[in-house]
DNA sequence: TAAAAAATCATACAAATGCGGTATTGTCGG
DNA sequence: CCGACAATACCGCATTTGTATGATTTTTTA
């Protein structure tokens, strides 16, 4: 281990944060360079000095982990983020990915899977709980249901709808397909009734598979 | 261990198929109650003894191990599928996650890897190597083009396009942040301003990320 | 070929929406 | 302290949209 893995905590609970730094830092090829209260403070002083690897607490007074990674990823591109939490719920980890957090992992995990985890996400990978990873897995079959409903969409309806989903309004679809204004209203009527919605948006998210 | 994790294999090559079933067999808790060469064999036989978890390869002659993953997931709901592979290719990866799979590891693993990926995986995980984790969570901040517009947004506004975007009204937005139906139509309009668009599901359309 | 489904068009009404202007309050940085 | 900005709110108007009822013509399919 010639160069340590650089890594900084964000974490509210003095005693978590104490805790995280002194395992980090005791550990071979690890050092803790930084720790944080709040998010505030990281996106003040971590720019300078960009770690390889930030483990960031979501639920934080002020601004949230989430936020503080969808900034500080701007700021320090290389940076790894590895989000820590107590919970694994959905909405969260979908977020955090999206802010550019690249591990996931839970509070309780046993310290050498953490060490290990922060040894993998330096390499390029991206740890987390097989919890978690069902999630994002599900995130991606939920397609097997969706398609069944838009089989019960006639082709015309079906080329209507997806006019809809690009923006057009009624009259604009009307004229892009030789038909009256009043026809494609109908069509949509009828595939309101079909997808049981009441509403473009709604219409248009079934459409594009995003519920 | 009372009742062992019942699993069947689907791999061409006889001595991968044969390490694998010994493998599995000679561990406490694992039982091998099939292994077939082919995508097609599996599909024939499988559906009538349904087992815990499948470990797919996926290069197979003929059907491939996706497609054969697709049909058997609605045959056998409740069984897992494991895919295994000698590479971690992208594009793959993503088909095998949307045909119904919940676990991707590569046929490098080390033995007890494998088996403890097998036991995560029936008891709810998804156990996939970092490597390939990390192509998933990247799919999901590929909109590195897309924030930069929705930053022009107040966070107030991005909470009503958030609502908006779930195919909620003007109305039913101003019920559920408590203010009134003209502020939210105000917030909106400055919304269109800002994205430059129109109408809902254009805006609806930047802030999901799709245009 | 007869029945069913799809595509077309019309009329009508109420509600929702898009667009414009104006104004008050609070916060924050300079 | 001031200016910029965000959030709040109102009014008004023209248009779009959601819903309902009804009808005609084509196409598909049993």
């Amino acid at each position: 281990m010639n160069t340590p893995i650089t890594v900084a905590i964000v974490e509210d609970k003095e005693l978590i944060r104490q805790s995280l730094a002194i395992l980090v830092d005791g550990a071979d090829g690890f050092a803790c360079q930084a720790t944080f209260e709040t998010a505030e403070a990281a996106l003040d002083h971590l720019p300078g000095q960009c770690v390889d690897v930030v483990l960031m607490d979501i639920d934080l007074p002020g601004m949230n982990g989430i936020d503080c990674v969808r900034h500080l990823k701007q700021l320090c591109p290389t940076t790894q983020f590895m989000m820590c939490t107590m919970y694994d719920e959905d909405e969260t980890v979908f977020e955090a990915l999206k802010a550019g957090a690249n591990a996931y992992i839970l509070k309780r995990s046993p310290p050498h899977k953490l060490l290990e985890a922060i040894t993998e996400l330096h390499e390029g990978g991206s740890p987390m709980s097989s919890t978690i990873a069902r999630k994002i897995a599900s995130s991606f079959h939920i397609s097997p249901t969706a398609p069944n409903e838009l089989d019960v969409l006639t082709p015309r309806e079906r080329e209507i709808l997806d006019r809809l989903s690009k923006g057009h309004s009624h009259k604009e679809v009307a004229t892009e397909l030789f038909v009256s204004p009043t026809t494609v209203r109908k069509h949509i009527f009828n595939i309101y009734e079909k997808l049981q919605v009441h509403s473009k948006v709604e219409a248009v998210n079934k459409y594009l598979g995003r519920k």
